[in-house]
DNA sequence: CCGTATCCAATAAGATACTG
DNA sequence: CAGTATCTTATTGGATACGG
C-alpha cells in the first residue's frame, strides 16, 4: 500500500500533451478528451444543468462529467454561472471560443453520416438534433422555404427558423413558431434522416410546411464498406 | 459486498460507445481516441510507412501506432499496401473516406489557432504545415497570386501551388517548383505564421514569390484569455 | 435535489525489450 | 525495419458516500 500520492500530480497541469506545433493537435488537448466535445456540444444552443448534461449524455457518469466541465472551464471553453435567486441555480454556459467550435461538430457529424457503422436508432439529445439540421441541410432545397418550425422536446423546446436559404436554430419559443413537432428527437430523426412517416410525431399548425421542412436535411451516401 | 460479476463483460465487445446517434459522436468512436486523427493526418497526402509515421509523431509509441493503424484499417479510414518487388515495403494509406476527414483535420486547426496556449515553436512534421496552409490560406491575398513552390523538408518533398484563389499541396516534385525552400518544417512555420524573416531559410529560384508567399497565410486573432 | 469526492475494477496509453 | 510482447502508469466508468 502506497500512504503517498502526492508525486503523480501531473494530471491536471502537465496533461497528455502532444508536443505538436500542429494546430489540429492542440484541439485535440483542448477537446480531444473523452466525452469532452460532447459536453461542448450540448451548451452549443445555451446553458445547461449539470442534471441536464448528464441526461443529454447517456453513459457519462457524474464524476467524468465533473471533471469535464472543470477541464473545459479551465481551458476557457466553459463558464458556469449562477443565475440570480430566486432561481440560484448554476448553469454551465460555453464561452464565446467554445461556440466557435461548431464547426467542428458540424465537420465531424457530415463525415460521419457517411459512415457504414451508424447506428441511427440509439438515443439523441435535442440539442444533437437541433445541431444535426444545421449540419445537413441543403440550402438549395430550401431556397423557396420560409417559416418558422417549433419542437417541443420533451421539457426542452426549440425553434428553428429557415429564410432565404438560411437555417437557425434556437432554444425556447417552441409555440412560436408556425408549425409544431412534439416527439422525442429520436422520432424526429426518424421521420428527418430515416424517411419515417410524418404522422409518428404530433404535428399542430401548418402540416404542409412540416412536410416540407423534413425534406431539406438529405444524407450524404453511405461510403462502400468494401472500398480501399 | 458483491460475491458474482460476470454480469460486466460488455468490455471488448461492445467497445467503449457513446450510445448516441449523433454523427459527432459517432465520429468519436472512428477517430476520436488518442493519436487516431493524427495518424489519419499524417496520411492525408500520400502513403506513408511505419516509421515514418513514428518520426512524424513525436511521441507515440510503436504499439499504440499499430494499435491505431490496425483500428483505423478495421474502420474502414486506412489501407495498408504492400508495394511490388524489388521494393516490396509496406506503406499505410489513407482510404478515400478517410482522406474526406480533411476537413475535421482544419476545422480543428482553424479553431485552435485562437487558443491562448497554442505553443507554435514545438517540432511540426511536414505533413502538418503543409495542411496548415491549406487550412490558413486567404484566397483574397492570393488573387493575384500565381505559381508553384517546392518544398523540401528532410527526406520529404513537397509542390504547392497557387493558381486563381486556389491552394493545392502534394508530395514530391518540390525541384519543379519556381522557387524552392529548403527548412525544417518549424524553421518555416517561424516564417510563415510567426514573422521571422526568410532569410532563415534556404530560399532558391524566384525568391520574390517566396516573399510574396509566405504572407498568404494570416494567423486568426488570439482569444482573450480572460473573456467567458 | 445538485453536485463533489472517494474507492475500485477494467482499459488504454506509455516505455522498453524483443523477435523475424 | 516493422512490428510484438510485456510491464507500468494513467484514465475511465460505475458505485457509493458525502456536503450544501
Amino acid at each position: 500500500m502506497k500512504l503517498e500520492k502526492i508525486t503523480n500530480k501531473r494530471s491536471s497541469d502537465a496533461k497528455r500533451r502532444y508536443g505538436d506545433a500542429c494546430g489540429t493537435a492542440h484541439a485535440l488537448e483542448l477537446i480531444g478528451d473523452r466525452w469532452s466535445l460532447l459536453v461542448l456540444r450540448e451548451l452549443m444552443l445555451g446553458g445547461r444543468r449539470f442534471s441536464q448534461l448528464r441526461g443529454d449524455l447517456p453513459g457519462i457518469s457524474a464524476n467524468v462529467l465533473t471533471q469535464r466541465l472543470a477541464e473545459l472551464e479551465a481551458r476557457g471553453l466553459v463558464a458556469r454561472k449562477r443565475l440570480p435567486p430566486p432561481a440560484s441555480v448554476q448553469v454551465y454556459e460555453a464561452t464565446p471560443w467554445g461556440l466557435e467550435a461548431e464547426p467542428i461538430v458540424q465537420a465531424l457529424g457530415r463525415w460521419a453520416a457517411r459512415s457504414p457503422g451508424h447506428d441511427p436508432t440509439l438515443p439523441l439529445s435535442g440539442v444533437s438534433l437541433m445541431l444535426s439540421f444545421g449540419t445537413m441541410f441543403d440550402p438549395d432545397r430550401a431556397k423557396k422555404f420560409d417559416g418558422r418550425i417549433g419542437f417541443r422536446l420533451g421539457p426542452d423546446s426549440y425553434l428553428a427558423r429557415i429564410k432565404k436559404g438560411r437555417f437557425k436554430v434556437a432554444r425556447g419559443e417552441a409555440g412560436a413558431g408556425d408549425v409544431l413537432l412534439t416527439a422525442s428527437p429520436t422520432a424526429i430523426a426518424a421521420v428527418v434522416y430515416g424517411g419515417a412517416p410524418i404522422d409518428s410525431l404530433l404535428v399542430e399548425g401548418d402540416r404542409q410546411l412540416a412536410e416540407r421542412f423534413v425534406k431539406l436535411f438529405p444524407l450524404p451516401a453511405k461510403v462502400d464498406a468494401l472500398a480501399s
